[in-house]
DNA sequence: CCAAAAGTGTTGAAATTACACCCATGT
DNA sequence: ACATGGGTGTAATTTCAACACTTTTGG
C-alpha cells in the first residue's frame, strides 16, 4: 500500500479479515460444471459453499488459494487464476471480510474425485446448480464470464480435458463454455492450424462405433504459442 | 469469504490491513505518461509512489479508489478498473499490507492540472519513470500489460483525450499504448468504421498548418458498440 | 442394414494489409 | 517555394463462414 499525502500511517485504519475463494470448473461428459462443498459449520452450515479460507499470516493471496485447492484435491500446481476483490461492507454477516475469487480448471481423474467424495463435495452442472452462500452467486457469475474470455485467448481445453482427448471432446468443451454450436469442420481446421495438437495412433471408442483419434497436446509447441500471442475464436 | 470444512471461523485467523493503489494514466503530446506523488510521511518521505489508501470501515475497495481518485482530481465516476492485489507478505515493511490495484485513465485539463499540482504529484513518460516504492514498479508493469489489451476491447482514447480530439492523436495514442507505428489510411479506415465519431466544423492546428479535424465521440452510439461487443485491433 | 458419430473440401464474402500521392498553409 | 503534417483509394491476400456427403462399425 501507499502511505502518501492521502495517508498519515496505519493506525487509524482499520484492519480486515481476507479470504480466498476458489471457483473450481470440471468439465465431464460434455458438460461444464462447478464443483461446490457442504458447509460442516454454523452458521449456515450445510448450505453450499465455493471452497475457500481465511489467509493466514504466513502466505500471500495465490498461496492461500493454492493451499485450499491441495487440501481438497491433492493436486499441485493446477492452473488457477486470481480474479477479483468482493468487498461489500455487509457482503459476509459474521465480520468484516474482503475475499479475492480464483478460478481454477480441473480435469476429472480417478484419485481427484475420490478426494472430492472425502471432502463432501460435489459437482453440479450450471443448471442445477443450488443457491451459494454470501455473494457466492456472484463470483460464480463473474467467474464465468471470465471464463469464456480466457477461452478465447488461450486453449483452455488442455486444462480441462484428460491427457488424452479427441477432437470431438474438444469441441463439446468449447460449446459447453460458450454456449454455442459449432461447425465440426471449421472447427477441425482452426484447432489443427495451430499446431498444437499430436495425434496418436490410438482411438477412444466411449462415444462413437467408429472411434475417434485421440491428440494430446505438444506442451513445447503450445507455450511458444501462448508466447507469441494469438486469439483462438471458434 | 467461506467457511466450510478448511475453516472452523474467523477468530484463528490474523487480520490485515487492506489499501488501494491507483495507477493514473494521461496522455499529453504524444506520449503516455502516470502519475505520482511524492511521498510526505515517514518512512521513505520524499520518494515516489502511486497514489494510494487503506481501505476504511465503512467503504468496499471501489469505493476507496474513488475516494482516493477524487480527493486527488476532483473527478467523480472516471473510468477505474480493478486490477489485481498484492499481497506478498514482505511486500510493506511497516505493517503487513495487502494492496488491490486499479488502473485509471484520465484527461489532461486545466482544473485537474491545478488540483494535481497541489498535491505534490507529477506526471512522468514512462522512459523517464523514477523508481517507485514497495512494490509499486510490479503494478505499473501489469496496469501497462492491462491497459494493452484494454484498448483492444474498447476505444481508451475516449477517456484519455480531450472532449474533442483529431484522428492523428488518437493514433498517436494507441501508437504510445501499442509501442508501435501504425499505417494512418488505415487506421482512419478502421476507426470510423464504427460510427461512434461526430466530425466537427472545426479544427486543431496546434501541430500543423493545414489543421486536422476535430471530432467528438458520440456517446450513445458508443455504449451501444461496447455492450455488442468489439474488437479495437489496430 | 441401419443408426450414430467421425472425418473431410470448396466456394463466396469479408476483413486486413500494403502501398504513394496530393492538399493546405505558415514560414 | 518549400517543409510539414493531413487527408484520401485501390488491389492483393488472408481469414472466415456456410455448407453436405462418405466412412466406420456395433447392434
Amino acid at each position: 500500500m501507499s502511505i502518501n499525502n492521502q495517508v498519515s500511517g496505519y493506525s487509524h485504519s482499520e484492519k480486515f479479515y481476507l479470504a480466498v475463494d476458489c471457483i473450481i470448473f470440471g468439465f465431464d461428459k460434455g458438460k461444464l460444471k462447478l464443483l461446490v462443498f457442504k458447509r460442516d459449520v454454523d452458521p449456515l452450515r450445510g448450505e453450499w459453499s465455493l471452497l475457500g479460507s481465511l489467509v493466514k499470516e504466513n502466505e500471500n493471496v495465490g498461496e492461500a488459494a493454492n493451499r485450499v485447492l491441495h487440501q481438497l484435491t491433492g493436486l499441485k500446481n493446477v492452473f488457477l487464476k486470481e480474479l477479483r476483490s468482493y468487498s461489500e461492507v455487509d457482503r459476509d454477516p459474521g465480520a468484516r471480510c474482503i475475499s479475492i475469487s480464483h478460478y481454477s480448471l480441473i480435469r476429472f481423474d480417478e484419485d481427484v474425485e475420490q478426494m472430492i467424495e472425502e471432502h463432501g463435495a460435489h459437482w453440479f452442472e450450471f443448471d442445477e446448480l443450488p443457491a451459494l452462500i454470501l455473494d457466492h452467486d456472484d463470483m460464480v457469475k463473474d467467474a464465468l464470464t471470465a471464463l469464456k474470455n480466457e477461452a478465447r485467448r488461450r486453449p483452455i481445453g488442455f486444462e480441462l480435458l484428460p491427457e488424452q482427448f479427441t477432437i470431438p471432446q474438444l469441441q463439446s468443451l468449447y460449446e459447453a463454455i460458450y454456449g454455442t454450436t459449432l461447425d465440426s469442420r471449421n472447427f477441425r481446421k482452426k484447432v489443427l492450424s495451430f499446431n498444437v495438437l499430436q495425434k496418436s495412433e490410438d482411438k477412444d471408442f466411449s462415444t462413437s462405433k467408429k472411434g475417434a483419434f485421440l491428440y494430446r497436446f505438444d506442451e513445447d509447441k503450445y507455450n511458444e504459442l501462448v508466447a507469441k500471442g494469438f486469439d483462438f475464436v471458434v
